[in-house]
DNA sequence: ATGCATGAGGT
DNA sequence: CCTCATGCATA
C-alpha cells in the first residue's frame, strides 16, 4: 500500500548517475567532524508506475578536499591521503568488475576435482562465557564478550568445552589440506584437527596476523580498532574506501560497521581482520606514503526498493521463525499470503534472519541452542563425529 | 546501525 | 533453494 512495497526494479535506466560509493550516515560518527561536507542525493528509480512517486532522489558524494597544505582534513595525522570519490556516471549496470585484479582470493576455494570437504562448521556458538577482556590503554567498556576458542590448539580436543552441543553427524573437516593454515572459519562446533596434525610450532602460537585467531582475538581487535580509527578521525566509510584504494578490496561503511560491531560471522571476521589490521598500521605509521587511490566503484545494479515490512507482520515472522527456521518453498507461498508479501520477499526474510542467528553477536540474544540448528542436518559425511 | 536485497557458489 | 559475504537505502 502506502509502503514502498513494490516490485518493479526491472529495467529502469536511470538517467542520473549511478549511485557512488556509498554515503556516510553521519548520524552519529563521532569523527565526522572532520569530513567534509557530502551532499545526498537520492537518484529516482523507483518511479511507481502508477504515479509518480515523491522518492525520487538521488544521492551523491561531493566531497570536497581541500587540503594541499593548510587545511588537511585530518586532525594532526601527516597521513597524505586522499580519497577520491569518483563521481561516476551511469555506467553499465551488468556485472562490472573491473575494479582491479583480485577480488576473492580468499574466499572458500577447495580442490575443484577433488572431493570437496567443504566443511560447513557452523559458527554458532560464540560468546559463551564471559571474559572481557579489557583492553590495554583504554576500555570503552562495551558489554560484550564472546569468548571461544578456536581452533584447537589444544583445548578442544575433539569438541568443546561446554560440553552441550553435539550433533550426531554434523560434519568435521577431516583432512586439511593447507600446509599451515585451515580454514576454519566455522566455529566451535566443527573443526578441529581430528588425527595428530602438525603442531603450528611446537611452543607458542603467535597470533599477530597469522593463523586463525580466536574469538575473543577478534573481539579485541574490533575493539581496539575502532578506537584507532575514532582517534584518527577516520569514518568507518572512510576506512572502507582506503582499503580498496591500499588493496583493491572496497568494503562499504556497513561492513565495517558490522565489523566493529562483531556482526559477522566467525570466517568473515577473520578474512577482514588482516586488512584492516593492515590499514592501521598503514594509517597511524604516519609513514606518510602517498597512498594513491584508484578505486572504480562500479555500481549499477538496479536495486528493489527496500520493502517496509510492519512490525505486526515481523512478528509474525518471527513466529514461524521460532517454529520453523527453513520453511520450503510451499510454505514460503502460503506465509506469504497470509501476510501478504511477496514469497520472494518472505524467502529472503527468512535467509537473512538465519544469517542473523549465526552472526557473532546473536540476534535475539540467546543462546541459538547450543550448536545443533533446527533443522539442518547434514545428510552426510562420515567423518567421525569430533564430538564426544 | 540495520533491514532488506543481490549474487556467487554449492547441493 | 540454500548459504555467505556484502552493500544500498533507511531509520
Amino acid at each position: 500500500m502506502a509502503t514502498a512495497t513494490s516490485n518493479h526494479y526491472s529495467v529502469l535506466t536511470t538517467p542520473s548517475s549511478a549511485p557512488p560509493p556509498h554515503s556516510e550516515s553521519g548520524s552519529m560518527q563521532q569523527a565526522a567532524a572532520y569530513r567534509d561536507a557530502h551532499t545526498l542525493l537520492q537518484n529516482d528509480y523507483t518511479t511507481l508506475p502508477g504515479g509518480g512517486h515523491p522518492l525520487s532522489h538521488a544521492h551523491q558524494w561531493i566531497t570536497a578536499l581541500s587540503h594541499g597544505d593548510s587545511g588537511a582534513p585530518w586532525p594532526s595525522s601527516p597521513l597524505g591521503e586522499q580519497d577520491v570519490k569518483p563521481v561516476l556516471h551511469d555506467s553499465d549496470r551488468e556485472e562490472l568488475q573491473n575494479s582491479s585484479s583480485l577480488q576473492q582470493q580468499q574466499q572458500q576455494q577447495r580442490h575443484p576435482h577433488l572431493a570437496h570437504q567443504q566443511a560447513h562448521h557452523d559458527a554458532r556458538a560464540w560468546r559463551t562465557s564471559t571474559a572481557t577482556t579489557h583492553i590495554p590503554g583504554m576500555a570503552t567498556s562495551e558489554g560484550q564478550s564472546l569468548v571461544y576458542s578456536q581452533s584447537g590448539f589444544g583445548l578442544m580436543p575433539g569438541g568443546e568445552q561446554g560440553g552441550m552441543h553435539h550433533h550426531p553427524l554434523r560434519d568435521e573437516d577431516h583432512h586439511s589440506h593447507s600446509p599451515h593454515l585451515s580454514e576454519h572459519g566455522g566455529g566451535p562446533g566443527a573443526h578441529q584437527q581430528s588425527h595428530s596434525h602438525h603442531h603450528q610450532h611446537g611452543g607458542h602460537q603467535d597470533h599477530s596476523d597469522e593463523d586463525t585467531p580466536t574469538s575473543d582475538e577478534l573481539e579485541q581487535f574490533a575493539k581496539q580498532f575502532k578506537q584507532r580509527r575514532i582517534k584518527l578521525g577516520f569514518t568507518q566509510a572512510d576506512v572502507g574506501l582506503a582499503l580498496g584504494t591500499l588493496y583493491g578490496n572496497v568494503f562499504s561503511q556497513t561492513t565495517i560497521c558490522r565489523f566493529e560491531a562483531l556482526q559477522l560471522s566467525f570466517k568473515n571476521m577473520c578474512k577482514l581482520k588482516p586488512l584492516l589490521n593492515k590499514w592501521l598500521e598503514e594509517a597511524d605509521s604516519t609513514s606518510g606514503s602517498p597512498t594513491s587511490l584508484d578505486k572504480i566503484a562500479a555500481q549499477g545494479r538496479k536495486r528493489k526498493k527496500r520493502t517496509s515490512i510492519e512490525v505486526g507482520v515481523k512478528g509474525a515472522l518471527e513466529s514461524h521463525f521460532l517454529k520453523c527456521p527453513k520453511p520450503g518453498g510451499a510454505e514460503i507461498n502460503s506465509l506469504a499470503e497470509s501476510l501478504q508479501l511477496e514469497k520472494e520477499v518472505v524467502r529472503v526474510w527468512f535467509c537473512n534472519r538465519r544469517q542473523k542467528e549465526k552472526r557473532m553477536t546473536p540476534a535475539g540474544g540467546q543462546i541459538p541452542g547450543g550448536e545443533d540448528m533446527y533443522g539442518d542436518t547434514p545428510p552426510h559425511h562420515g567423518g567421525q563425529t569430533p564430538v564426544q
